[in-house]
DNA sequence: GATGAATGAGTGTTCATTCAT
DNA sequence: GATGAATGAACACTCATTCAT
């Protein structure tokens, strides 16, 4: 009876992470679709191909479930930035590559771009009750103050420069231009995805932040 | 007779139009704050103080009326750009004066950012139906090639810079930091909003964007 | 100043009048066409080409217009009754002309029959409301049974038929064909509108009703 | 556990039959009191005993709840037909059965009559969606073509008679006289529902349709 | 762990009707 | 006589959520 139920058990555990991976999927593109307030327990369910009543098992309630989809965008963009091992390049280097990972991210990664906007429409208030989004702080800030340093005593970058600042910089040039896509190219009639504008855009933004920090 | 039912042919227009007007404030500030999905049609009608289903009779629905209040945001931004007269400044003093604008107008006008961000939720469908917004192809764009070109021209810009990315560049920095000003507090634990944080970010700005169109 | 107001109250009076018919038209059709449920005060407006607030300056509320488009309903094909001098005629060739005259009026105002509809729906409350109608009580059923009579006293016709019954028999025998039209040539795949299906019908209608009173 | 879990579904099962049913019966009587346009889905629901939003669980929205409505109650005037076994009556005897029980159905199944005038109301289009409503072609037009052909041959029929036309009529007779009783008694001020005058009636229609049949 | 049945409180929308001129 | 603006009550329909098993 003990191993038979023992491997029943580590069965069923498995097979609960993989509904609750499913619900969060399924949750996390449709909070991406619609939003918050647009989102449906019902389309989670369907797009999760399970009950409805699971999400309640697993999750509280539709707060409850946005709060751990953005746990877990946090959870995972914060990952990727920790492999980008800036400290290891040539300061200019680092700089080009954090750019270049920001905006292929949020390329790679659109529904990142809408839940963030879900988050700040929302004053951020699921963050603020995450302990973990917040225990996430993201060590790039000081990894980057190390690179800027490492420029400046280098000789190459220019001094003063707040990391914070220049992180919420390259994070918005990306941001913007992707986030607000649709728009744009509705009124300037403009596509701005094509391969050749992409790349227009990755150029310009390592001008603009190159030409900001090197001396 | 002619002059007494003209008149009050005009006080009826003037009360229609200020309905209107009222209905448009209100629904801008509840899809402001709650988005397209979370406004309530009963809550705009509470805060124009009037009846909900004059909303019905002046715009046909929701989704319509989210339309009118895009447009109507659209067309303020669009005037308040046009009176900036960049052409009369010096090439520097243009293009700092643009960030300004941008960073005092996100800054007065919140609602603006939430509604851009709704707007794109929705893949920006509400103007791509709304000819009026597309006919406000701001003029802006236009306005900024030509400082570059003046700024060339006299010596002090660097040529090749394509006005539209830089002018994608200017709103994200402001857009970003005030956008997801609450995230980013509650991430790295740090007023982004005191009168000081926020000098810092429109010196930060000024410095990235005039550091890369001066020689 | 008197024969000025005189004609003008005149063109008044004439234009009351108009937009009075036009409300009733237009209520005849949408209650014809949708029920008095269905029906919308708001579409009837539309369709007399007048202001919605004018119906109600006319006629008291929905239920009221509705009474006044029965009662013009009974009216009308009660004056069309009375013309037909069915006692001037050779008792078979009145009913004849009796059974023909029920299905032309039938097929030619097929608003008739759903108003008849929905009176009875509502239990023909509007109907018993309404002096005018009782005081309609079509005097058709008396000259019918005139008819009858002459039939038999000249030796061609059953005796004991009574008038009413037989009223009711030679409507309701073109009234279910015409008013069930749709449901049947769903159900038996049959159209039972093309001119040969609707002489037939005649054809037949007269055979029962004749083949019944004649001796 | 099988046999009790089995048990259980079918309870399960067996309630969610009751409720459809409870739904559909509750409908049937709300929309034969209204019609489609007047019917409530609130009194639908009181009517049934259960939540409103149950009906929506089960039927997608009023108008196809008024289809299943429809196809019910043809189904069940389609079984009554089929038990009539005309077949193996003397043909004279099965038209008078037909006429019998077309008339007894109607009084007892009042709701069928104003079922029927909403379906046309909006010109059969829920039978003509509903594939089930017509596959359910009566096979009494067929019946009635044997007993015509047995009494022609018997030679107590005339001939020439089509089926589809003698079921109409048959159906009008009964159908104009229930259907139009509060318009007619109304008019007429005579009570057309005492029990004499039903039998009446129905002594009146049996030798209508007798003496047209009968050679 | 999983699910079909059920529900109370909304949600956008519509309706007949009235106000004011 | 005629009308545009305005409204309260209701309407079909939806939603997040819970019950029972």
């Amino acid at each position: 009876m003990s191993k038979d139920t023992d491997t029943t058990a580590k069965e069923r555990q498995r097979d609960a992470d993989r509904s609750q991976g499913a619900i969060l999927s399924a949750a996390r593109d449709e909070f991406a679709e619609h939003g918050l307030g647009g989102a449906r327990m019902d389309r989670i369910a369907e797009r999760a191909g399970l009950n409805k009543r699971l999400i309640y098992y697993y999750f509280e309630d539709k707060e409850t479930l946005f709060q751990a989809v953005l746990e877990q965008a946090y959870l995972h963009i914060r990952e990727e930035e920790r492999k980008l091992n800036l400290l290891e390049l040539e300061p200019a280097t680092a700089i080009r590559r954090l750019v270049e990972f920001t905006w292929v991210y949020y390329l790679e990664n659109p529904q990142f771009l809408t839940l963030l906007n879900s988050a700040n429409l929302h004053k951020a208030r699921h963050l603020q009750e995450s302990q973990r989004a917040r225990e996430m702080n993201s060590p790039l800030i000081a990894m980057l103050g190390e690179v800027l340093e490492h420029g400046r005593r280098e000789g190459s970058f220019r001094g003063g420069v707040d990391p914070l600042q220049l992180y919420v910089s390259i994070a918005g040039l990306s941001y913007f231009y992707l986030s607000n896509n649709h728009t744009l190219s509705a009124i300037f009639g403009r596509d701005l995805m094509t391969p050749k504008a992409r790349n227009e855009r990755l150029t310009h933004m390592c001008d603009v932040i190159l030409g900001y920090v090197l001396k």
